[in-house]
DNA sequence: CCAAAAGTGTTTCACTTACACCCATGA
DNA sequence: TCATGGGTGTAAGTGAAACACTTTTGG
């Protein structure tokens, strides 16, 4: 690798796509553009890199400038630079993809005045740059990655119920399973600690909580264990 | 994502983790740098992204220049961004990984007198940069992937023999298989053609040759198929 | 005729899948 | 008491894993 400083350089940004989930949909949280190029264009929450902070930590301080979103599940995704994907000049754009659950995360209406919004993924507005073709891959990653990996708990609350874990997977994989299959499957990985609360203001027997056991997790994978669906 | 030209811009380079295979071992090609920082350490082939070519074409450029590498399975890694990864300047790296075959290739010098090697992945020299942790990632990616994708033939010639086959995912899976489920579950796959030659000059029972057959492949892909180790 | 790898089936076991009813609760 | 989802077990089928000997060829 040589050095060379006369080159002219890409300008660098990174992009998040950010998944949330409500009972029915999978939804990406986007971010109506206010200046040109596509000024009034809904657009991934994204923005340039600094010099002095690495990657992820400008995906994550854009998604707290943008959308008022920390700590959250955050990784990256795809590097998208094909010249020409932004009309002005050469952007390179580190996508990262973030899980997040919508009732904890009150997206707060951006600092700067543009608007922050849901949309359901089968639903998206046509979007600036490229980010049509990082959404897509943003979902295909998610919808690969969510069957070996213990990420669909991201999208819930602490504690939920074993239906809304299902739920989960049926919205993202777009297929049902089998209420009896899942439960036997997911319990028996010893992966979810029963809570002694149930789930509050249903019009029917409520349901236990279950949360997350990360720890036991980290244990089992050390001893080889792998999650699968 | 606002605009800001005002900032200093880091350098944006692609580099290459290009595995091959020989009868024992899964390989790396390293090139020794000539130059500072770091020169006379071995580094992964790289360089510089051109404002006008894409990322992917920089790498195969790169491969090209400094190995005479061309047209090889290329598919991005991750990109690698830390600030100080470099102790030069900011330097973000987008990194690819290859799949070739070592009889095919032979890897000429560079052109700009540096050498080019291969080295065993259980026996690598201390790397430039980041470069060790970018080996051990492609490293991961490669063991998680050729699992679920038909990139195996890859590391070898276009015919090839069942055992050679085998022993590319043991040597890469770093466990043994079982031959007869090996074969069983492969040829039932119905991706491989057998063709009518038999391998040459082996002291004793000559192998059929099969080859990839990439177009049945994905037609069985439409069709919703999966590869499966 | 010996050494070396090619080639070939069957059984066992584990896991996946399909499937239906009673229970608890709040309205 | 009705509507709604919570919670539970079993049988059949499918795929994975374990396993050893005969054949072919060149030296």
């Amino acid at each position: 690798m040589a050095y060379s400083y006369e080159f002219p350089r890409a300008a660098l940004t990174v992009d998040c796509v950010v998944f949330g989930l409500d009972s029915e949909d999978l939804k990406v949280l986007l971010i109506q553009r206010g200046i040109d190029p596509f000024a009034g264009k809904w657009a991934l929450p994204g923005g340039f890199v600094r010099l002095d902070e690495s990657l992820e930590d400008a995906a994550r301080r854009e998604l707290q400038e943008e959308a008022g979103l920390s700590k959250v599940f955050l990784e990256q995704l795809y590097t998208f630079g094909d010249p020409g994907r932004d009309p002005r000049e050469r952007v390179v754009t580190v996508a990262y993809y973030a899980l997040v659950n919508i009732g904890d995360h009150n997206v707060k209406a951006a600092t700067d005045a543009r608007n922050a919004a849901w949309f359901s993924v089968t639903d998206v507005p046509s979007l600036a740059f490229d980010h049509a073709k990082v959404l897509k891959v943003a979902l295909e990653r998610l919808k690969g990655k969510v069957v070996y990996q213990p990420i669909g708990f991201e999208l819930l609350p602490r504690k939920f119920t074993l239906t809304q874990l299902q739920k989960v997977y049926e919205i993202i994989l777009e297929r049902e399973l089998d209420k009896r299959n899942f439960r036997r499957k997911i319990l028996e990985m010893g992966l979810l600690e029963e809570t002694d609360e149930i789930e509050q203001d249903v019009a029917h027997r409520a349901a236990r909580l279950y949360r997350f056991d990360e720890a036991k997790y980290k244990q089992l994978v050390k001893k080889g264990f792998m999650f699968e669906l």
